[in-house]
RNA sequence: GGGCGAUUAGCUCAGUUGGUUAGAGCGCCUCUCUGAUAAGGAGGAGGUCCCAGGUUCGAAUCCUGGAUCGCCCA
């Protein structure tokens, strides 16, 4: 095999750039779904982004993740089809595009015309897609980008109009006046799904209002004072109730300085009315007591008969708490879901005197065409000046504010389309129950408790830029449901080439009962309906595709941010339920927020926001995937660094790509001869194996970061073990030791192939894997896994690392050979050093391994209950056994659990027996060796060194000085050089005495003793000369 | 106010069904190794496992309450 020049210090993000290339070249993607052509399918869904913003670092970790199963997949035989996808509609477009157009309101975009406006949104959709698809790219996401469904095509949206019509004949569809939230600047009310993004911390006011009780009434006096309190103070303006809670106890109160007795709820007096001045309780009753009784309302614009009998009283209301405010709730029916609920209840009329664009109406006498939010100072002065005010106080809460425009919402009555998913709740949480969610706490936390609590889904929006709402309605109010391009066509004559407004708005027809024209209302729908019916709509079924739609259905795995539990996961859940009754989607891998790294968002306002190109550039789109696969739980969150994705490069990339640099480096051209393949290629050869098939398990768990810390763990083992361990046999060129590498990199490669797709290929390529790509082959069966030689090279391996913690203590340096270690152990692990002796002797330098059977010769054992062995036998006895236990003769039940028998002990005046397995030995170091140890297991060093192993250290340190010359004169490590020395006679001496060891180590073909040119250098105080030529 | 999640070394994170000396990587210090690797190895400094109760022979782990942070919702 031909060797391969390989650049040890190769840049990755240059090296991504070549094999991006190449995949080009050879269309690796396209062919990787070809070669599956017939396979069993793995679904993959692309829950679509918007286009227009450019991508940032959380698109980066979403595509990725969306990558990395497909991929596996695909090598593990399956058809992977992955067709990309654009949301297109929704008010996040129309924001953008009133900004750029400097638009302030509906006004203004009916002023500069629906068909301009939409227009202008069709066009901003795409603003970055250029972006998108080069970093799309770049990363390595493999989707098919020029086969992507659009929600804006006219195909896509009739099959969101056959959708709704499905709905709509189960009868599930209905118009309805209800408290929605509503954004007065956007015009529009909001789901509550884009209400929950909305939330934020604000201060108010809140204001504790004094309403006169008209006439007595039970407990009450005429002109005693009923104290209302509400954070909304210009609620109190179209104020029509007062609700109590009728079990609760209230009290009628006198409180110096005020004119009249006042009434809040007993067990808030203090809060309420504690600074107000002395108080003095007149009375307590229950909230029933005050049920009826009239008051005069704070301001006279709404008057008492308008909203009809019974207003302006007290109600009982269940929703009432003594939690904060007063116990007494000022009620404005037409601004919040339980006023709403109570006005209704109580048989009065629903006025709403505020405009869609937040103002009041003329009704409000002064007030009018003030937005509402501006009005509350004024209230709050009026208020004062009319002795109605009895305090008003800052007050911090969390508030829902527009999710796009940050303007507070309104909570306010109005007609809107409802799809009456409540209904269905129960098939809802069905479907949820059948997916598997990872992390698996979403499906009964956040997804669980979201359709336990499930409202009807809000469908309308009063705006331009979506799917119409496909619903037409006659003069007469009768209303129909078009379902399709061809029906609408069949009942009006017209064929749309366009379906979005303003188009649709003037397609008109007779009304199949009435005869009566038609015409279509004027909302769009929810954007998230559109990318809820992804499933069937991306394939234009069931209009066309109908048998490529059933075949891709449900998916085996989407993947989203968190955020979209309540958005697209969602959705989807709400359509394909409603319409197959069932999830689309069988695994949902969540994604957390990626944080900078101080823990805190990124947003453009703060400028901490990590360009995903920076990134690339710096470390390659590898280094990126890698970071965000194995740095932690994706679903945790990021604090994200560019260092960290730093130190996985080193760490990982550059490790992985050593080991590969290094088998390019030494790969003989030719056969070198028989050789025996040898303990350790089997041993990481079963590593490889069992990293092979917890690779395979997590990545079938959809678990990337423990899949990923596997494989790093065994590329670890590979480079600094196994290498390095061979690393004599690879300068002669043992075939086994070159072919065991080789399988290892190979199976490596394809291992992280889904994980870091280019420098996978890459090594795949330059070790001639086969194929056009590694992406193109068969993912790697585990193969055979010899336990027992994993189990001894664990144990060898332990014994290393206390020989050189042994070593370290001693202060003796490693180039200097030492006379024996001393390893005390026994039966299997004394098997398992001898195994390895050569290996351990080689990584301690020392001359022998001495095995003694106990610590007799070494220290003394000291012995400990195995509490996990022996806590469920004992339980509470567990303290007098470990007594027992540790007062037993150590070194005698050493001696006798070794060879397998048994001891007894005596617990509370029974006896009990007692295996090796029961306790634990510890070794106790005698002074005077230097001993390190663990468990039963201990290594001691012989410290003394005579002569001849002075003499060969200070050989070491010649061919260690000489090797240092090598690569001062720039020479390839293969080149054979004349070697001449000089200097201190002792030193001399020594190096001769060990000339042939010298002379192999430096490739020296010559050796010269009375070298007076060349370097100088010390060794242990001793004059050395050395000179190098290349021969 | 409720739901969900988190809180372990200076930083980033592991921590199996509860088992007695809580780990790794990075960073820092000392030493060491080097015929691939700004790599590797040994040691050191660094911890009230957020706090308080409880269950248990035994709690980072289970329960209750609280704190802080994040997300979601009223």
């Amino acid at each position: 095999m031909a060797r391969r020049a390989v650049d040890p210090n190769q840049s990755f993000p240059a090296l991504e750039q070549e094999v991006l290339q190449r995949w080009r070249d050879r269309d690796v993607f396209a062919e990787s779904m070809r070669m599956r052509e017939g396979r069993p399918e793995f679904v993959f869904y692309e829950g679509p982004p918007t286009a227009n913003g450019k991508p940032g670092s959380h698109h980066v970790l979403a595509r990725v993740f969306k990558d990395i199963f497909p991929r596996y997949k695909t090598m593990r035989g399956y058809h992977v089809a992955r067709k990309g996808g654009w949301d297109t509609h929704g008010l996040p477009v129309e924001i953008q595009v009133e900004k750029a157009l400097g638009l302030k309101s509906k006004t203004d975009i009916e002023a500069y015309g629906i068909e301009a406006f939409n227009q202008q949104c069709r066009e901003s959709v795409f603003t970055y897609l250029e972006d998108w698809n080069a970093l799309t790219e770049r990363i390595g996401f493999w989707v098919d980008l020029d086969d992507a469904y659009r929600t804006l095509d006219p195909g896509y949206v009739e099959s969101v109009w056959w959708a709704l019509k499905q709905i709509w004949n189960k009868g599930l569809i209905y118009e309805g006046h209800k408290v929605v939230p509503y954004c007065p600047r956007c015009g529009t009310a909001l789901a509550s799904h884009e209400v929950a993004q909305g939330y934020k911390d604000v201060v108010d006011t809140s204001v504790y209002v004094k309403l006169a009780v008209a006439g007595d009434h039970g407990p009450l006096v005429a002109g005693d004072e009923l104290v209302i309190w509400t954070t909304l103070p210009w609620t109190v303006l179209p104020n029509a109730l007062v609700a109590v809670n009728p079990e609760l106890t209230y009290a009628r109160v006198r409180v110096e300085g005020q004119p009249a007795p006042l009434v809040v709820a007993e067990a808030l007096v203090e809060r309420v009315l504690g600074d107000a001045g002395r108080v003095e309780i007149l009375g307590t009753f229950p909230g029933s007591a005050l049920e009826g009784a009239a008051y005069a309302p704070a301001f006279p614009y709404i008057a008492t008969a308008d909203y009809g009998a019974g207003a302006h009283t007290v109600r009982g209301a269940a929703f009432v708490s003594a939690e904060d405010g007063t116990g007494l709730v000022g009620t404005a029916i037409a601004f919040g879901e339980d006023d709403y609920a109570l006005g209704v209840g109580a048989g009065l009329a629903v006025i709403n005197p505020v405009l869609p664009d937040g103002t009041f109406d003329e009704r409000m006498g002064p007030y009018a065409g003030m937005d509402v939010r501006a009005a509350d100072g004024r209230v709050v002065e009026e208020l004062d000046a009319a002795g109605r005010l009895l305090r008003a106080t800052p007050y911090e809460h969390s508030f829902p504010h527009c999710w796009r425009c940050s303007t507070p919402l309104v909570y306010y009555a109005k007609p809107s389309w409802y799809i009456e998913t409540s209904r269905v709740r129960e098939q809802l949480k069905a479907s949820n129950e059948a997916i598997a969610w990872h992390p698996p706490h979403i499906k009964h936390g956040r997804m669980g408790d979201w359709l336990e609590n499930n409202v009807d889904w809000a469908l309308s929006r009063e705006r331009y830029w979506g799917t119409p709402l496909p619903v037409w309605r006659c003069e007469d109010g009768h209303t129909h449901c078009i379902g399709s391009l061809e029906e609408l066509e069949e009942l009006s004559g017209v064929a749309l080439e366009d379906p979005h407004r303003p188009y649709v708005d003037d397609v008109g027809f007779p009304c199949p009962q009435c005869a009566q024209r038609m015409q279509r209302v004027p909302e769009v729908i929810d954007v998230w309906f559109d990318s809820g019916a992804m499933p069937f709509a991306q394939h234009h079924a069931p209009f066309e595709a109908e048998e490529r739609f059933k075949r891709m259905f449900p998916a085996d795995f989407v993947c989203e941010a968190l955020d979209q539990t309540r958005g697209w996961f969602y959705s989807l859940i709400a359509v394909g339920t409603l319409l197959f009754d069932r999830a689309p989607m069988e695994h949902v891998v969540c994604l957390g927020l990626i944080l900078d790294e101080n823990g805190e968002k990124m947003s453009k306002s703060k400028g901490n926001i990590v360009e995903p190109w920076g990134v690339i550039d710096r470390f390659g789109a590898d280094a990126f995937r890698w970071y965000f696969f194995t740095s932690k739980q994706p679903w945790d969150g990021y604090r994200f660094s560019e260092e960290a994705v730093g130190e996985g490069v080193r760490l990982f990339l550059k490790q992985l790509w050593n080991t590969y640099a290094f088998l390019q480096t030494y790969e003989p051209s030719q056969d070198a001869g028989a050789c025996e393949q040898s303990e350790l290629d089997r041993w990481i050869l079963s590593r490889l194996s069992g990293t092979v098939a917890e690779v395979t398990e997590r990545l079938d768990d959809y678990d990337a970061t423990f899949s990923g810390r596997a494989i790093a763990a065994f590329v670890d083992d590979l480079s600094n073990w196994y290498v390095r361990r061979n690393r004599r046999r690879f300068w002669t060129g043992d075939p086994h030791a070159f072919e065991t590498l080789r399988t290892c990199l190979l199976t490596v490669s394809q291992l992280l192939a889904p994980f870091t797709p280019f420098v996978a290929d890459e090594l795949w390529e330059g070790l001639e894997g086969g194929g056009a790509s590694v992406h193109l082959s068969d993912w790697p069966e585990a193969g055979e896994r010899d336990e027992a030689l994993l189990a001894d090279m664990a144990i060898a391996r332990d014994t290393v690392r206390m020989g050189l913690s042994a070593r370290g203590a001693s202060k003796i340096k490693l180039r200097q050979p030492l006379g024996e270690a001393v390893v005390v152990a026994a039966g299997a692990e004394r098997a398992a050093i001898e195994r390895f002796s050569e290996v351990i002797r080689e990584e301690l330098n020392v001359k022998a391994l001495r095995f003694v059977a106990g610590a007799e010769e070494l220290g003394s054992y000291a012995l400990k209950a195995n509490y996990r062995a022996l806590g469920p036998r004992f339980g509470k006895a567990m303290p007098q056994v470990a007594a027992a236990i540790e007062a037993l003769d150590a070194q005698h039940v050493a001696v006798v659990l070794r060879d397998g028998g048994t001891v007894g002990v005596n617990v509370e005046g029974r006896e009990h027996e007692l295996t090796g397995a029961d306790v634990t030995l510890q070794m106790q170091p005698l002074d005077g060796y230097q001993v390190e140890r663990e468990g039963a297991h201990a290594v001691a060093l012989d410290l003394a060194i005579d002569d001849g192993l002075r003499e060969e250290m200070l050989a070491r340190e010649v061919v260690r000085a000489v090797q240092g010359a090598r690569k001062d004169a720039g020479f390839d490590v293969s080149d054979r050089i004349a070697l001449e020395l000089g200097g201190d006679a002792a030193l001399l001496g020594a190096a001769r005495a060990h000339e042939g060891f010298i002379a192999g180590e430096v490739l020296a073909v010559s050796v010269a003793w009375d070298n007076a040119r060349g370097s100088e250098v010390r060794i242990e105080g001793l004059e050395l000369r050395i000179s190098v030529t290349r021969v």
